[in-house]
RNA sequence: CGGGGCGUAGCGCAGCCUGGUAGCGCAUCUGUUUUGGGAACAGAGGGUCGCAAGUUCGAAUCUUGCCGCCCCGACCA
Protein backbone atom coordinates (compact mmCIF):
# COMPACT_ATOMS: atom_id res chain seq x y z
CA UNK A 1 0.00 0.00 0.00
CA UNK A 2 0.74 3.66 -1.17
CA UNK A 3 0.92 5.53 1.75
CA UNK A 4 -0.29 8.68 -0.20
CA UNK A 5 -3.09 6.71 -1.57
CA UNK A 6 -3.67 5.29 2.29
CA UNK A 7 -6.10 7.17 4.53
CA UNK A 8 -4.45 7.99 8.12
CA UNK A 9 -5.31 11.14 9.52
CA UNK A 10 -2.66 11.24 12.18
CA UNK A 11 -2.98 13.79 15.20
CA UNK A 12 0.47 15.03 16.20
CA UNK A 13 -1.34 16.33 19.64
CA UNK A 14 -3.25 14.09 22.06
CA UNK A 15 -6.86 14.46 22.14
CA UNK A 16 -7.95 15.86 25.71
CA UNK A 17 -10.09 12.85 26.56
CA UNK A 18 -7.72 9.96 26.18
CA UNK A 19 -6.19 8.69 29.31
CA UNK A 20 -4.35 5.71 28.87
CA UNK A 21 -1.80 4.82 25.79
CA UNK A 22 -4.05 2.55 23.89
CA UNK A 23 -6.82 5.19 23.46
CA UNK A 24 -4.14 7.81 22.91
CA UNK A 25 -3.00 6.47 20.34
CA UNK A 26 -5.54 4.94 18.60
CA UNK A 27 -6.68 7.95 18.14
CA UNK A 28 -3.27 9.92 17.07
CA UNK A 29 -2.50 6.66 14.70
CA UNK A 30 -5.56 7.54 13.18
CA UNK A 31 -6.60 3.84 14.05
CA UNK A 32 -10.34 4.89 15.34
CA UNK A 33 -12.47 7.90 15.56
CA UNK A 34 -15.28 8.45 18.04
CA UNK A 35 -18.44 8.94 17.11
CA UNK A 36 -19.97 9.59 20.26
CA UNK A 37 -19.04 8.38 23.69
CA UNK A 38 -18.42 4.54 23.40
CA UNK A 39 -18.73 4.04 19.92
CA UNK A 40 -15.98 4.48 17.37
CA UNK A 41 -15.78 4.12 13.72
CA UNK A 42 -12.59 2.20 12.57
CA UNK A 43 -10.64 3.76 10.56
CA UNK A 44 -8.30 1.79 7.51
CA UNK A 45 -5.08 0.98 9.78
CA UNK A 46 -7.23 0.38 12.94
CA UNK A 47 -9.70 -1.86 11.01
CA UNK A 48 -6.86 -4.11 9.50
CA UNK A 49 -5.93 -4.84 12.85
CA UNK A 50 -9.16 -6.03 14.12
CA UNK A 51 -9.37 -7.94 10.93
CA UNK A 52 -6.25 -9.42 11.62
CA UNK A 53 -7.24 -10.03 15.47
CA UNK A 54 -10.58 -12.04 13.81
CA UNK A 55 -8.54 -14.04 11.62
CA UNK A 56 -6.60 -15.31 14.66
CA UNK A 57 -9.50 -15.94 16.78
CA UNK A 58 -11.28 -17.74 13.79
CA UNK A 59 -8.28 -20.15 12.67
CA UNK A 60 -8.10 -21.32 16.63
CA UNK A 61 -11.88 -21.49 16.84
CA UNK A 62 -12.25 -23.71 13.76
CA UNK A 63 -8.78 -25.85 15.08
CA UNK A 64 -10.55 -26.27 17.90
CA UNK A 65 -13.87 -27.84 15.89
CA UNK A 66 -16.15 -24.84 16.71
CA UNK A 67 -17.92 -23.55 13.29
CA UNK A 68 -18.49 -20.43 12.84
CA UNK A 69 -22.11 -18.73 11.91
CA UNK A 70 -23.65 -15.23 12.20
CA UNK A 71 -26.24 -14.10 13.61
CA UNK A 72 -27.73 -10.45 13.75
CA UNK A 73 -27.10 -7.47 15.75
CA UNK A 74 -30.96 -6.92 16.15
CA UNK A 75 -32.98 -9.00 17.95
CA UNK A 76 -36.75 -9.63 18.48
CA UNK A 77 -37.70 -8.82 22.40
CA UNK A 78 -39.47 -12.15 22.35
CA UNK A 79 -36.70 -14.47 22.53
CA UNK A 80 -35.77 -12.08 25.89
CA UNK A 81 -39.04 -12.84 27.15
CA UNK A 82 -38.59 -16.92 26.78
CA UNK A 83 -36.00 -17.02 28.50
CA UNK A 84 -37.36 -14.27 31.15
CA UNK A 85 -33.79 -11.89 30.48
CA UNK A 86 -35.88 -9.18 28.58
CA UNK A 87 -36.61 -7.29 32.51
CA UNK A 88 -34.09 -8.87 34.26
CA UNK A 89 -31.16 -7.05 31.56
CA UNK A 90 -32.02 -3.52 33.08
CA UNK A 91 -30.66 -0.35 31.27
CA UNK A 92 -27.56 -1.88 29.76
CA UNK A 93 -29.63 -3.38 27.15
CA UNK A 94 -30.81 -0.93 24.04
CA UNK A 95 -34.41 -1.14 23.42
CA UNK A 96 -35.72 -0.50 20.22
CA UNK A 97 -38.93 -0.51 18.60
CA UNK A 98 -39.92 -1.12 14.92
CA UNK A 99 -42.54 1.33 12.67
CA UNK A 100 -45.25 -1.68 13.64
CA UNK A 101 -44.65 -1.31 17.63
CA UNK A 102 -43.01 -4.30 18.11
CA UNK A 103 -40.13 -4.76 20.70
CA UNK A 104 -36.26 -5.07 19.32
CA UNK A 105 -32.98 -4.60 21.16
CA UNK A 106 -29.83 -4.51 19.75
CA UNK A 107 -27.83 -7.65 21.03
CA UNK A 108 -26.10 -7.24 24.21
CA UNK A 109 -25.58 -10.79 24.26
CA UNK A 110 -26.49 -14.14 22.00
CA UNK A 111 -27.37 -17.33 24.16
CA UNK A 112 -31.24 -16.94 23.54
CA UNK A 113 -31.03 -16.46 20.02
CA UNK A 114 -28.19 -19.50 19.77
CA UNK A 115 -30.60 -22.08 21.88
CA UNK A 116 -33.48 -21.42 19.58
CA UNK A 117 -31.49 -21.82 16.53
CA UNK A 118 -30.08 -25.21 18.41
CA UNK A 119 -33.31 -26.34 19.37
CA UNK A 120 -35.05 -25.81 15.93
CA UNK A 121 -32.26 -28.02 14.51
CA UNK A 122 -31.24 -30.54 17.16
CA UNK A 123 -33.29 -33.65 18.05
CA UNK A 124 -31.11 -36.66 19.10
CA UNK A 125 -28.08 -37.12 21.22
CA UNK A 126 -26.61 -38.67 18.65
CA UNK A 127 -25.71 -34.88 17.11
CA UNK A 128 -23.79 -34.23 19.89
CA UNK A 129 -21.63 -32.42 20.61
CA UNK A 130 -21.84 -29.48 18.67
CA UNK A 131 -19.81 -25.95 19.29
CA UNK A 132 -21.11 -23.24 17.50
CA UNK A 133 -19.24 -19.70 17.21
CA UNK A 134 -20.11 -16.35 15.62
CA UNK A 135 -18.12 -12.71 15.58
CA UNK A 136 -20.61 -9.94 15.43
CA UNK A 137 -20.89 -6.20 16.66
CA UNK A 138 -23.08 -6.00 20.39
CA UNK A 139 -23.98 -3.09 22.26
CA UNK A 140 -24.31 -2.73 25.81
CA UNK A 141 -25.56 0.92 27.01
CA UNK A 142 -22.79 0.87 29.46
CA UNK A 143 -23.54 3.79 32.01
CA UNK A 144 -19.87 4.92 31.48
CA UNK A 145 -18.07 3.86 28.19
CA UNK A 146 -13.97 4.48 29.17
CA UNK A 147 -10.52 3.81 27.50
CA UNK A 148 -11.36 3.69 24.10
CA UNK A 149 -12.25 0.79 22.62
CA UNK A 150 -11.56 -0.79 25.82
CA UNK A 151 -14.57 -0.06 27.35
CA UNK A 152 -17.07 0.85 24.47
CA UNK A 153 -20.54 0.33 23.92
CA UNK A 154 -20.89 -0.93 20.94
CA UNK A 155 -17.96 -3.96 20.81
CA UNK A 156 -16.94 -6.93 18.29
CA UNK A 157 -17.30 -9.86 20.33
CA UNK A 158 -16.20 -14.20 19.29
CA UNK A 159 -18.60 -15.82 20.85
CA UNK A 160 -18.65 -19.57 21.10
CA UNK A 161 -21.80 -21.54 22.32
CA UNK A 162 -21.04 -25.46 23.30
CA UNK A 163 -23.97 -27.97 23.44
CA UNK A 164 -23.22 -31.46 25.58
CA UNK A 165 -25.59 -34.14 26.44
CA UNK A 166 -24.42 -34.47 30.08
CA UNK A 167 -22.37 -32.12 32.24
CA UNK A 168 -19.72 -34.62 31.85
CA UNK A 169 -19.04 -34.03 28.27
CA UNK A 170 -19.41 -30.63 28.93
CA UNK A 171 -16.72 -30.71 30.59
CA UNK A 172 -14.39 -31.85 27.08
CA UNK A 173 -16.49 -28.68 25.28
CA UNK A 174 -14.96 -26.22 27.73
CA UNK A 175 -11.47 -27.89 27.57
CA UNK A 176 -11.43 -27.66 24.26
CA UNK A 177 -12.07 -23.72 24.34
CA UNK A 178 -9.69 -23.31 27.43
CA UNK A 179 -7.13 -24.46 24.90
CA UNK A 180 -8.03 -22.29 21.88
CA UNK A 181 -8.06 -19.32 24.34
CA UNK A 182 -4.01 -19.63 25.52
CA UNK A 183 -2.97 -20.48 21.78
CA UNK A 184 -4.88 -17.66 20.33
CA UNK A 185 -3.74 -15.09 22.39
CA UNK A 186 -0.50 -16.27 22.47
CA UNK A 187 -0.18 -16.26 18.38
CA UNK A 188 -0.79 -12.54 18.80
CA UNK A 189 2.01 -12.02 21.28
CA UNK A 190 -0.24 -11.60 24.37
CA UNK A 191 0.74 -13.69 27.94
CA UNK A 192 -2.74 -14.80 28.96
CA UNK A 193 -3.16 -16.32 32.46
CA UNK A 194 -6.97 -18.02 33.32
CA UNK A 195 -8.02 -17.25 36.57
CA UNK A 196 -10.97 -18.41 38.16
CA UNK A 197 -13.85 -16.26 37.78
CA UNK A 198 -17.80 -16.29 38.76
CA UNK A 199 -19.47 -19.50 38.33
CA UNK A 200 -23.11 -17.80 38.88
CA UNK A 201 -25.86 -20.00 39.79
CA UNK A 202 -24.17 -23.73 38.50
CA UNK A 203 -21.22 -23.42 40.43
CA UNK A 204 -17.98 -25.61 39.95
CA UNK A 205 -14.73 -24.86 38.52
CA UNK A 206 -16.27 -23.98 34.89
CA UNK A 207 -15.59 -20.47 34.77
CA UNK A 208 -12.03 -18.89 33.89
CA UNK A 209 -11.21 -14.99 32.95
CA UNK A 210 -8.67 -14.89 30.51
CA UNK A 211 -6.09 -11.96 31.71
CA UNK A 212 -3.63 -9.74 30.05
CA UNK A 213 -1.23 -8.28 32.68
CA UNK A 214 -1.35 -4.51 31.89
CA UNK A 215 -0.26 -1.86 33.86
CA UNK A 216 -3.68 0.35 32.43
CA UNK A 217 -5.60 -2.87 33.39
CA UNK A 218 -9.06 -2.30 35.06
CA UNK A 219 -9.01 -5.31 37.87
CA UNK A 220 -6.75 -6.27 40.17
CA UNK A 221 -4.85 -9.59 40.00
CA UNK A 222 -2.95 -12.06 41.84
CA UNK A 223 -1.13 -14.74 40.70
CA UNK A 224 2.21 -17.43 40.76
CA UNK A 225 4.40 -16.26 38.58
CA UNK A 226 5.64 -19.30 37.26
CA UNK A 227 1.98 -18.68 35.28
CA UNK A 228 4.07 -16.62 33.23
CA UNK A 229 6.33 -18.28 32.11
CA UNK A 230 3.93 -22.07 30.91
CA UNK A 231 4.12 -23.67 27.57
CA UNK A 232 1.10 -23.22 25.08
CA UNK A 233 -0.25 -26.45 23.83
CA UNK A 234 0.94 -27.04 20.17
CA UNK A 235 -0.72 -26.61 16.95
CA UNK A 236 -1.50 -30.14 16.69
CA UNK A 237 -3.32 -30.88 19.88
CA UNK A 238 -5.95 -33.59 19.84
CA UNK A 239 -8.91 -31.78 20.58
CA UNK A 240 -11.21 -35.34 20.90
CA UNK A 241 -8.17 -36.70 23.40
CA UNK A 242 -7.47 -36.11 26.49
CA UNK A 243 -6.83 -32.63 27.33
CA UNK A 244 -7.17 -32.51 31.02
CA UNK A 245 -3.45 -32.03 31.88
CA UNK A 246 -2.84 -29.39 29.25
CA UNK A 247 -5.34 -27.38 31.67
CA UNK A 248 -3.68 -28.60 34.90
CA UNK A 249 -0.62 -27.53 33.71
CA UNK A 250 -2.40 -23.80 33.48
CA UNK A 251 -4.75 -24.05 36.44
CA UNK A 252 -2.90 -26.07 39.17
CA UNK A 253 -1.04 -22.44 40.14
CA UNK A 254 -2.76 -19.42 42.30
CA UNK A 255 -4.85 -17.26 39.98
CA UNK A 256 -7.67 -14.91 40.79
CA UNK A 257 -9.16 -11.95 39.92
CA UNK A 258 -10.36 -9.09 42.70
CA UNK A 259 -13.68 -10.80 43.21
CA UNK A 260 -12.24 -14.02 43.78
CA UNK A 261 -8.83 -13.35 45.62
CA UNK A 262 -8.19 -15.86 48.56
CA UNK A 263 -5.73 -13.67 50.80
CA UNK A 264 -4.94 -17.00 52.67
CA UNK A 265 -3.77 -19.23 50.05
CA UNK A 266 -1.82 -15.96 47.88
CA UNK A 267 0.37 -15.85 50.96
CA UNK A 268 1.17 -19.41 51.24
CA UNK A 269 2.79 -18.92 47.57
CA UNK A 270 6.68 -17.70 48.20
CA UNK A 271 7.00 -14.36 48.61
CA UNK A 272 9.36 -13.99 45.54
CA UNK A 273 6.73 -15.51 43.41
CA UNK A 274 4.08 -13.61 44.25
CA UNK A 275 2.49 -11.15 41.50
CA UNK A 276 0.27 -8.69 42.12
CA UNK A 277 -0.91 -6.77 39.28
CA UNK A 278 -3.51 -4.86 37.38
CA UNK A 279 -5.17 -6.88 34.25
CA UNK A 280 -7.36 -6.96 31.36
CA UNK A 281 -10.27 -9.50 30.61
CA UNK A 282 -9.85 -10.42 26.88
CA UNK A 283 -11.60 -13.49 27.29
CA UNK A 284 -14.06 -15.51 29.76
CA UNK A 285 -15.53 -19.04 29.28
CA UNK A 286 -18.13 -20.53 31.63
CA UNK A 287 -20.44 -23.56 31.41
CA UNK A 288 -24.01 -22.74 32.32
CA UNK A 289 -25.30 -26.25 32.24
CA UNK A 290 -29.31 -26.24 31.53
CA UNK A 291 -30.43 -22.64 32.59
CA UNK A 292 -31.29 -21.52 29.13
CA UNK A 293 -32.12 -25.01 27.50
CA UNK A 294 -34.93 -25.54 30.28
CA UNK A 295 -36.38 -21.89 29.97
CA UNK A 296 -36.04 -22.23 26.59
CA UNK A 297 -37.15 -26.13 25.91
CA UNK A 298 -34.01 -26.81 24.06
CA UNK A 299 -34.44 -30.87 24.52
CA UNK A 300 -32.99 -33.74 22.98
CA UNK A 301 -33.68 -36.99 22.83
CA UNK A 302 -31.56 -39.29 24.99
CA UNK A 303 -30.55 -43.17 24.23
CA UNK A 304 -33.02 -44.07 26.73
CA UNK A 305 -35.57 -42.13 24.52
CA UNK A 306 -36.67 -39.69 27.13
CA UNK A 307 -36.19 -35.36 26.49
CA UNK A 308 -33.27 -34.08 28.38
CA UNK A 309 -32.34 -30.59 28.06
CA UNK A 310 -28.74 -30.08 26.65
CA UNK A 311 -25.77 -28.39 29.03
CA UNK A 312 -24.58 -25.69 27.16
CA UNK A 313 -21.59 -23.22 27.38
CA UNK A 314 -20.22 -20.01 25.99
CA UNK A 315 -17.51 -18.58 25.69
CA UNK A 316 -16.11 -14.81 24.48
CA UNK A 317 -13.33 -13.22 23.49
CA UNK A 318 -13.35 -9.12 23.15
CA UNK A 319 -11.89 -8.90 19.75
CA UNK A 320 -11.87 -5.11 19.21
CA UNK A 321 -10.84 -4.78 23.44
CA UNK A 322 -7.89 -6.82 22.23
CA UNK A 323 -6.91 -4.02 19.92
CA UNK A 324 -6.65 -1.54 22.84
CA UNK A 325 -4.92 -4.46 25.39
CA UNK A 326 -2.38 -5.12 22.69
CA UNK A 327 -1.01 -1.34 22.68
CA UNK A 328 -1.44 -1.30 26.13
CA UNK A 329 1.03 -4.33 26.16
CA UNK A 330 3.15 -2.83 23.70
CA UNK A 331 3.98 0.62 23.11
CA UNK A 332 6.59 3.19 23.83
CA UNK A 333 6.56 6.98 24.31
CA UNK A 334 6.60 7.51 20.57
CA UNK A 335 3.97 5.15 19.73
CA UNK A 336 2.85 1.74 18.69
CA UNK A 337 4.51 -1.55 18.45
CA UNK A 338 2.74 -4.10 17.00
CA UNK A 339 3.47 -7.92 17.00
CA UNK A 340 3.92 -9.32 13.54
CA UNK A 341 0.82 -11.50 13.68
CA UNK A 342 -1.54 -8.91 14.52
CA UNK A 343 0.94 -5.57 12.80
CA UNK A 344 -1.76 -3.63 10.30
CA UNK A 345 1.31 -4.29 7.90
CA UNK A 346 4.66 -6.00 8.68
CA UNK A 347 7.00 -3.03 6.84
CA UNK A 348 6.89 0.22 6.81
CA UNK A 349 8.98 1.32 3.63
CA UNK A 350 10.82 4.97 3.95
CA UNK A 351 11.89 6.87 0.52
CA UNK A 352 13.65 10.05 2.38
CA UNK A 353 13.86 11.59 -0.72
CA UNK A 354 11.11 11.44 -3.16
CA UNK A 355 11.74 12.38 -6.42
CA UNK A 356 15.55 11.67 -6.97
CA UNK A 357 15.14 8.74 -9.34
CA UNK A 358 17.69 5.93 -8.03
CA UNK A 359 15.98 6.41 -4.54
CA UNK A 360 12.22 6.08 -6.31
CA UNK A 361 13.41 3.03 -8.34
CA UNK A 362 14.97 1.14 -5.46
CA UNK A 363 12.19 1.49 -3.33
CA UNK A 364 9.43 0.53 -6.19
CA UNK A 365 11.66 -2.92 -6.64
CA UNK A 366 12.21 -3.43 -2.93
CA UNK A 367 8.34 -2.96 -2.67
CA UNK A 368 7.86 -5.41 -5.14
CA UNK A 369 9.72 -8.16 -3.88
CA UNK A 370 8.29 -7.84 -0.79
CA UNK A 371 4.75 -7.53 -1.75
CA UNK A 372 5.31 -10.49 -4.06
CA UNK A 373 7.01 -12.62 -1.50
CA UNK A 374 3.66 -11.93 0.69
CA UNK A 375 4.80 -9.35 3.13
CA UNK A 376 2.43 -6.65 3.69
CA UNK A 377 3.99 -2.85 3.15
CA UNK A 378 3.25 0.49 3.69
CA UNK A 379 5.43 2.48 1.54
CA UNK A 380 6.00 6.45 2.54
CA UNK A 381 6.07 7.69 -0.74
CA UNK A 382 5.04 11.12 0.02
CA UNK A 383 7.06 14.35 -0.10
CA UNK A 384 7.28 14.81 4.05
CA UNK A 385 10.50 15.47 5.41
CA UNK A 386 12.65 12.85 7.12
CA UNK A 387 11.74 13.80 10.36
CA UNK A 388 8.24 13.71 9.96
CA UNK A 389 8.70 9.89 8.57
CA UNK A 390 10.48 9.13 11.16
CA UNK A 391 7.80 9.84 13.92
CA UNK A 392 4.90 8.86 12.15
CA UNK A 393 6.51 5.22 11.33
CA UNK A 394 7.33 5.43 15.03
CA UNK A 395 3.77 6.14 16.04
CA UNK A 396 1.86 3.54 14.04
CA UNK A 397 4.26 1.15 15.17
CA UNK A 398 4.87 -0.88 12.36
CA UNK A 399 7.36 -3.92 13.69
CA UNK A 400 9.59 -3.38 10.77
CA UNK A 401 11.15 0.00 9.11
CA UNK A 402 13.18 -0.10 5.88
CA UNK A 403 14.70 3.03 4.46
CA UNK A 404 15.87 3.92 2.09
CA UNK A 405 17.71 7.72 1.64
CA UNK A 406 20.79 9.32 -0.34
CA UNK A 407 22.93 8.72 2.75
CA UNK A 408 23.23 5.10 2.57
CA UNK A 409 21.93 4.42 -1.02
CA UNK A 410 25.43 6.20 -2.50
CA UNK A 411 26.71 2.98 -0.70
CA UNK A 412 24.15 0.70 -2.12
CA UNK A 413 22.54 -0.03 1.88
CA UNK A 414 19.46 0.42 3.22
CA UNK A 415 18.58 0.67 6.82
CA UNK A 416 16.63 -1.56 9.02
CA UNK A 417 14.78 -0.64 12.04
CA UNK A 418 13.35 -3.21 14.32
CA UNK A 419 10.77 -1.03 15.97
CA UNK A 420 10.45 -3.57 19.10
CA UNK A 421 13.80 -3.11 20.14
CA UNK A 422 14.70 -0.06 18.11
CA UNK A 423 17.85 -1.73 17.01
CA UNK A 424 19.27 -0.29 13.37
CA UNK A 425 21.11 -2.57 10.93
CA UNK A 426 22.64 -0.95 7.39
CA UNK A 427 22.31 -3.86 4.71
CA UNK A 428 22.84 -4.12 1.27
CA UNK A 429 19.46 -3.71 -0.84
CA UNK A 430 18.87 -7.79 -1.60
CA UNK A 431 20.09 -8.45 1.70
CA UNK A 432 17.83 -6.46 3.72
CA UNK A 433 14.47 -7.47 1.67
CA UNK A 434 15.98 -10.96 2.67
CA UNK A 435 16.19 -10.23 6.21
CA UNK A 436 12.87 -8.97 6.78
CA UNK A 437 11.39 -11.28 5.10
CA UNK A 438 12.42 -14.47 6.73
CA UNK A 439 11.32 -12.72 10.11
CA UNK A 440 8.15 -11.56 9.04
CA UNK A 441 7.76 -15.21 7.94
CA UNK A 442 9.34 -16.74 10.77
CA UNK A 443 6.79 -14.34 13.78
CA UNK A 444 3.63 -15.56 11.27
CA UNK A 445 4.70 -19.09 11.49
CA UNK A 446 2.34 -21.21 13.48
CA UNK A 447 4.02 -23.76 15.87
C1' C B 1 -26.99 6.21 38.76
C1' G B 2 -24.33 9.66 42.70
C1' G B 3 -20.24 13.46 42.76
C1' G B 4 -17.11 16.86 39.84
C1' G B 5 -15.53 19.25 35.29
C1' C B 6 -15.59 20.84 30.23
C1' G B 7 -18.03 22.48 25.30
C1' U B 8 -14.43 28.95 21.52
C1' A B 9 -11.07 26.99 13.79
C1' G B 10 -9.24 20.02 12.20
C1' C B 11 -6.23 19.27 17.22
C1' G B 12 -4.43 21.61 21.96
C1' C B 13 -5.83 25.95 24.50
C1' A B 14 -6.48 31.53 26.12
C1' G B 15 -10.44 35.12 26.37
C1' C B 16 -15.62 34.74 30.46
C1' C B 17 -14.61 36.89 36.88
C1' U B 18 -15.20 42.99 35.41
C1' G B 19 -20.54 42.55 28.59
C1' G B 20 -18.24 46.57 23.56
C1' U B 21 -14.39 44.62 16.27
C1' A B 22 -12.95 36.51 18.47
C1' G B 23 -7.28 35.33 19.73
C1' C B 24 -2.59 31.98 20.35
C1' G B 25 0.24 27.37 19.14
C1' C B 26 0.04 23.19 15.95
C1' A B 27 -2.23 21.55 11.39
C1' U B 28 -3.99 23.32 6.21
C1' C B 29 -3.04 26.33 1.41
C1' U B 30 0.66 29.58 -1.70
C1' G B 31 5.76 31.14 -2.48
C1' U B 32 11.05 31.03 -1.34
C1' U B 33 14.96 28.63 1.13
C1' U B 34 15.74 23.97 3.38
C1' U B 35 16.18 18.31 3.38
C1' G B 36 18.53 11.53 7.86
C1' G B 37 14.40 12.28 13.70
C1' G B 38 7.67 16.12 13.70
C1' A B 39 12.22 22.78 9.40
C1' A B 40 12.72 28.58 8.62
C1' C B 41 10.77 32.98 6.59
C1' A B 42 6.74 35.64 4.13
C1' G B 43 1.71 35.57 3.03
C1' A B 44 -3.42 33.33 2.97
C1' G B 45 -7.83 30.65 4.18
C1' G B 46 -10.76 28.65 8.05
C1' G B 47 -15.25 30.13 13.78
C1' U B 48 -23.82 30.30 13.67
C1' C B 49 -18.05 30.83 20.51
C1' G B 50 -22.74 23.22 21.82
C1' C B 51 -28.36 24.50 21.21
C1' A B 52 -32.52 27.48 22.82
C1' A B 53 -34.79 31.22 25.51
C1' G B 54 -34.02 35.46 28.64
C1' U B 55 -31.53 40.19 30.65
C1' U B 56 -29.20 44.37 27.89
C1' C B 57 -28.44 49.69 23.27
C1' G B 58 -25.00 45.52 22.82
C1' A B 59 -23.78 38.56 25.09
C1' A B 60 -18.29 33.86 23.81
C1' U B 61 -18.77 36.69 28.52
C1' C B 62 -24.54 37.42 32.88
C1' U B 63 -29.36 34.12 33.94
C1' U B 64 -32.40 29.72 32.97
C1' G B 65 -33.36 25.24 30.41
C1' C B 66 -31.70 21.46 27.20
C1' C B 67 -27.91 18.56 24.58
C1' G B 68 -23.06 16.48 24.19
C1' C B 69 -18.40 14.91 26.12
C1' C B 70 -14.76 13.79 30.00
C1' C B 71 -13.04 12.46 35.05
C1' C B 72 -13.89 9.87 40.17
C1' G B 73 -17.16 6.19 42.34
C1' A B 74 -20.83 2.05 41.90
C1' C B 75 -21.53 -1.60 37.50
C1' C B 76 -19.61 -4.37 33.42
C1' A B 77 -16.60 -8.37 28.23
Amino acid sequence: MYLSKFYLPLMKETPAEAQIASHRFMLRAGMVRQESAGIYSWLPLGHRVLKKIEQIVREEQDRAGAVEMLMPTIQSADLWKESERYDAYGKEMLRITDRHGREMLYGPTNEEMITAIFRSGVRSYKELPKMLYHIQWKFRDEVRPRFGVMRGREFLMKDTYSFDLTADAARQSYYKMFIAYLRTFARMGLRSIPMKAETGPIGGDLSHEFIVLAETGESEVFCHRDLLRKTMPPANVDFDGNLESYVNEHTSLYAATEEMHDKEAFEKIPEEARVSARGIEVGHIFFFGTKYSKAMKANVLGAEGKEVPVEMGSYGIGVSRLTGALIEAYHDEQGCKWPVPVAPFHVGLLNLKVGDEKIDAACAGIYRQLEAAGVEVLYDDTRARPGEKFARMDLIGLPWQITIGPRGLGNGLAEVKNRHTGQKQELPLQEAVGFVTRQVKDALKVV
